[in-house]
RNA sequence: UAAGUAAGUUAAAUAGUCGCUGGUAAAUUCCGAAAGGAAUUACGAGAGGAAAGUCCGGGCUCCAUAGAGCAAAGAUGCUAGAUAACGUCUAGUGAGGGUGACCUUAAGGAAAGUGCAACAGAAAAUAACCGCCUAUAAAUUAGGUAAGGGUGAAAAGGUGAGGUAAGAGCUCACCGCCAUUAUGGUGACAUAAUGGGUCAGUGUAAACCCCAUCUGGAGCAACACCUAAAUGAGAAGAUUAAGCCUGCUCGGCGCCUUCUUAUCUGCGUGGCUUGAGGUAGAUAGUGAUAUCUAUCCUAGAUAAAUGACUAUUUUAAAAGACAGAACCCGGCUUAUAGAUUUACUUAUUUC
RNA sequence: GUGCUCAUAGCUCAAAUGGAUAGAGUAACUGCCUCCUAAGCGGUAGAUGGGGGUUCAAUUCCCUCUGGGCACA
């Protein structure tokens, strides 16, 4: 198994934000962008400070990296993939299964998911 | 049984599958001359009572020399003790609250000095407006007085009796207040006795201030090390080889290479977890706590690790209360569902 | 991590050494004027961010909590 890469600069998160194309689910946004790298996605996670404390913010960065490490191994490389929370959605809606859902129509939307 | 008061405990558990962080392994594979690095496998670890707020105190590091004194600025402020230290804690004292168990309390000095006390009121600090009384007099003047009235948050000890022209600590009794002495206590202070009517300087220091005690500054993004690149400064060398000021020389700017140093940006490593540590017991102490003995090693990340699913049990509810370590400790403050233990108080009923 | 600062009417700003009833503009509602509207004139309405303390009295002084903003490394 890899290791799922993180984005980890603030421009790296800029570049993706800006220039990358928006897709919108339930209760997550993501935004899309091809990435130089061919063989590798790149992962960013970002929760504003206003949507909830440290302890909620860290239970829906696990939830967000759990479902796309089901998901992983059926999209095609090459892009860089950050989610955000949607600020108007209460956080009680932060269940596993939500969030799996949200993915999965996101990344069809996208037209990502390898065929195979 | 009901209503309370105080001090605590806990903060779901077990099994399976997938996955994460770092540790150990004379393990396996790959790279490397080596040191070592990477991957896999196995093993056993992996958030809190407040990790939070950042309100105090320390360790540690650097700057600095701060060894001593003065000034400024700031903090604290009943007593004794605990502690590395504290604005914390413990035990008490005084004051206040509650029927009570018990709770609250920044509680030094107003006779060192300064300031302030709006409005109302005669007067807000060396009191006299209306009154009362005496003499003169007749819508007044002079004197005595501080009982009564009124204002105010506060008006110069309170109540009663005597006394007086009217009154007044003017005198007396009781209460309060002040001083001295004695006794008890380490002490704050308590109790008792004696004396004091010059008891006529009211309140405010969380106003300035005085007194006593304490404080050098900055903070792990501190600080140390390594690598690469850029910029500035300095030195040396090379050679006029590109260029400008000029017709030439000197000189200046600038350029090339090397070295030193400083700054900034970015990467990595150390700092980084064995510590004023935890658990149990004994001893000393009312207690905070201290000493001794035994035993244990228990997160160390850096876009940041504890999650997801399934089953079972306990439960009123398992879709969870408040909530996520970021160098480390001691406290304080704030948030907190449910369960539960101990001691005590009051009321009612029954025996 | 450290330090500083602010919070007053729906909005923008005042006020003062602790002292009485906390003001102004604008917005809102309402009356007059007008055939109607605008403009103009008049009127109406506030938990000084929450809680506690000192004081006779607190927006002001002290403590604590909440929220916003700024700076440095």
């Amino acid at each position: 198994m890899k290791k799922t890469k993180m984005l980890k600069k603030n421009y790296e998160f800029k570049n993706v934000l800006s220039k990358g194309k928006y897709y919108s689910g339930f209760c997550i946004e993501a935004f899309i962008r091809k990435n130089n790298l061919k063989n590798e996605n790149l992962l960013g996670i970002a929760i504003g400070t206003k949507i909830a404390k440290a302890t909620k913010r860290n239970h829906i960065k696990r939830l967000i990296r759990e479902s796309y490490k089901n998901i992983e191994d059926s999209i095609n490389t090459g892009y860089s993939i950050v989610f955000l929370w949607k600020k108007k959605i209460d956080i009680k809606n932060a269940n596993y299964k939500n969030i799996k859902k949200d993915i999965e129509k996101i990344f069809d939307k996208a037209e990502i998911l390898d065929e195979e």
